[in-house]
DNA sequence: CGCTAATGTGAACAAAAATTCACTATGCGG
DNA sequence: CCGCATAGTGAATTTTTGTTCACATTAGCG
């Protein structure tokens, strides 16, 4: 049975998606072009059509990677100002949990990297943007006065990656048993305890 | 050249410390049975009169990177006491940096996982051993007063790692560049905010 | 000193995966 | 409606890697 023919552009775009899918759910060894073609309906040489390559298939992942995260963290800026920002940034990111365990998938895979040196500066250079981002959020949250002003803004950015990160592993490696919402959410209170402003009378989201 | 010859207990240390070496410093793809072999200066065929295969090979790599990791919670745990041995367990995993940087290589590697579950289980023990003797030192530390007593020691053990993980990350990423040792510290103080007793007269080992 | 079991080796094999290519089908513009 | 550029396909190729096996060598032991 032959696939119907479709323009470049679109099957570019379900190629990227089809091959994120697979990267967060089985990783990113479990990424072969094969697996990709039969998912999105094609013969695997028909990926070449449109890609030239593996490597630029992963490429196109890391821009779609790219862009939920910074989207899913504009969207928590938006929403809620100061130290709920940061709170809300941290619950859809439990959310968003199998594209954020694509991440350290691709960062710790080294399959890629020997090959191709580029694609670590791109992830890096997502990495340096996400937590360049936070750090803004918690200096808004300094300047109106819901996080204390003798924290390092870059330091309390990473401790927030930080909060979730661990987690996420056991959570991974415990195949799903492990309560990642939970463990979260207690570690927010501790990560509070570090950032928030002492309270006066100023009253909590919580 | 004929390698030779020695005991295969001899011979299953050698094999399991240069395979640890490579995911160490290549990563896990790059652990091939020919890299192993030429490291320890044999022909990959003289592996088989040793291990199984491949996956033996690795669970006894993740036995290697269990003692290490544990005895140098061993050796934390009793050089100093109450919140100072947290900072020296931070500190030590910077120096271990790259068997630190070996575990979630190995945790997010998938390509092991899905050939072998069983060392996934074997993995998911080493992460939740090591979290729940960190746990253990935060309860002493409240014991000895140098730790609040309200927060929770389960969580300030999954922070610790946490305070740790996203700098190993940028540290990876950056190819070196990335001050690791300076971002932990930063990260250690903000650490400290969260769960170190309120001071009265009591002073730090800083 | 010689036997035997253990260890080492190269060649061969198998499996998986990325990529190429000659060829086929299709849909859109003129 | 026709033709051509574009997209799709299966088969073949190449590369890499894990593994097996028949044979060679060695070390310890009686």
């Amino acid at each position: 049975m032959r696939a119907a023919k479709q323009a470049t552009a679109v099957r570019r775009e379900q190629i990227a998606a089809a091959a994120l899918s697979i990267v967060a759910s089985q990783g990113l060894s479990a990424m072969t072009v094969a697996r990709v073609a039969r998912l999105v309906g094609l013969a695997p040489s028909a990926l070449y059509r449109h890609y030239a390559g593996k490597m630029a298939i992963l490429d196109a992942v890391l821009d779609l990677l790219h862009d939920r995260i910074l989207g899913n963290l504009a969207a928590a800026r938006d929403a809620a100002g100061g130290l709920d920002a940061l709170h809300l940034v941290l619950q859809r990111q439990v959310a968003l949990v199998l594209e954020f365990t694509a991440i350290p998938r691709i960062i710790f895979s080294d399959e890629v990297y020997g090959k191709a040196p580029e694609l670590k500066a791109k992830m890096h250079a997502l990495f340096a943007d996400l937590t360049e981002k936070l750090a803004l959020l918690v200096r808004r949250g300094q300047e109106d006065g819901s996080v204390r002003p003798d924290v390092s803004p870059r330091s309390a950015a990473l401790m927030l990656v930080g909060a979730f990160q661990p987690c996420a592993m056991r959570w991974h490696l415990s195949g799903g048993t492990f309560d990642l919402a939970g463990a979260v959410a207690e570690n927010w209170e501790l990560y509070r305890k570090a950032v928030a402003a002492p309270v006066k009378e100023k009253r909590d989201s919580q």
